[in-house]
DNA sequence: TTTTCATGTAACTTACATTATTACATGATG
DNA sequence: CATCATGTAATAATGTAAGTTACATGAAAA
């Protein structure tokens, strides 16, 4: 199974946008996930029509933010992604004949569900102000970590 | 995103494996699947190292259960199959230098490590026996829907 | 003891979904 | 009007899982 990585590279790209504080172009953000601008512009069309980013053609253009990050949860951009796949596990047929495939269905239905219901509730709970409250920790100990280098470095 | 189908598919034939209450081989099991045998040897080898089933080979060998349905949960066969991926969704990068993908994959863990708990015992918590019950009521209403004509059958 | 049947696996092929790339249209700025 | 940037369709490349083939192993029947 291969993954899907939409929605970690999204997060990544649009909270570098928002740090950055002005407007970013797709070749930019590509940068930070050493892919294609396109590919960027596909992700971001979705937020875009959301309404979460706003771009700008031609000179001086690229991509800001629309709202502030308080103002955003996981779910929005999750939601704004076009609500991709959450599960790896599916079914081999979606609406079997045979019973006991429709038994076994009906059984992991309602693991997965719960799961989901569970996962898109916590995505509700989380905002982007939430993710970059934690990078700012982060960037203070790693400066911490920098300005005494008597102490080794944790692992 | 392509799905997994293993877990429902395994379920699907060891139930009809269970049913049959006689050594079946992995020709016909590869029928209710419509694949190929060895296909279903791969996903049963799982399940033998697990000690869930039994096979024998040469004339009138094949796959029996090895255990009653009532001790065997979702979650050994999940394991027995090599705990395949639960989760569509992933990180471009395992261990990020950025700082920020830190703090969005961090964010992301906690979010799907609480739904893979829940997730996982709930597996724990029902037995093969609980979809085979399940298996037996649909039949039953199956066969009643057959019985009563007048009445239109359910959507 | 030889043939047949069945599993056990490795190697290979096919199918398919995702990602990456190319190409070109649209629109804004200098 | 040249340049820069997005918007998007079309195509190519890539990677994974599923399917298939081939052959070894072992057990039962003839």
């Amino acid at each position: 199974m291969k993954s899907d990585n939409k929605l970690s590279s999204i997060l990544h790209v649009i909270l570098h946008l928002a740090e950055h504080n002005q407007a970013m172009t797709s070749e930019t953000l590509a940068l930070y996930l050493k892919t294609n601008p396109v590919v960027i512009r596909r992700m971001m069309a979705g937020l875009r029509q959301a309404g979460l980013v706003v771009s700008v053609k031609g000179h001086g253009g690229g991509w800001t933010m629309a709202k502030p990050l308080e103002a955003i949860s996981l779910q929005d951009v999750y939601q704004a992604l076009g609500a991709p796949r959450l599960f790896a596990q599916g079914y081999r047929q979606e609406a079997p004949q045979c019973l006991i495939e429709q038994a076994v269905n009906a059984s992991l239905d309602s693991a997965f569900a719960a799961a989901e219901q569970q996962l898109l509730r916590k995505f509700g709970n989380v905002s982007l102000a939430d993710i970059a409250a934690d990078f700012a920790l982060r960037r203070q100990q790693h400066l911490a970590t920098l300005d005494s280098p008597q102490q080794p470095p944790q692992e």
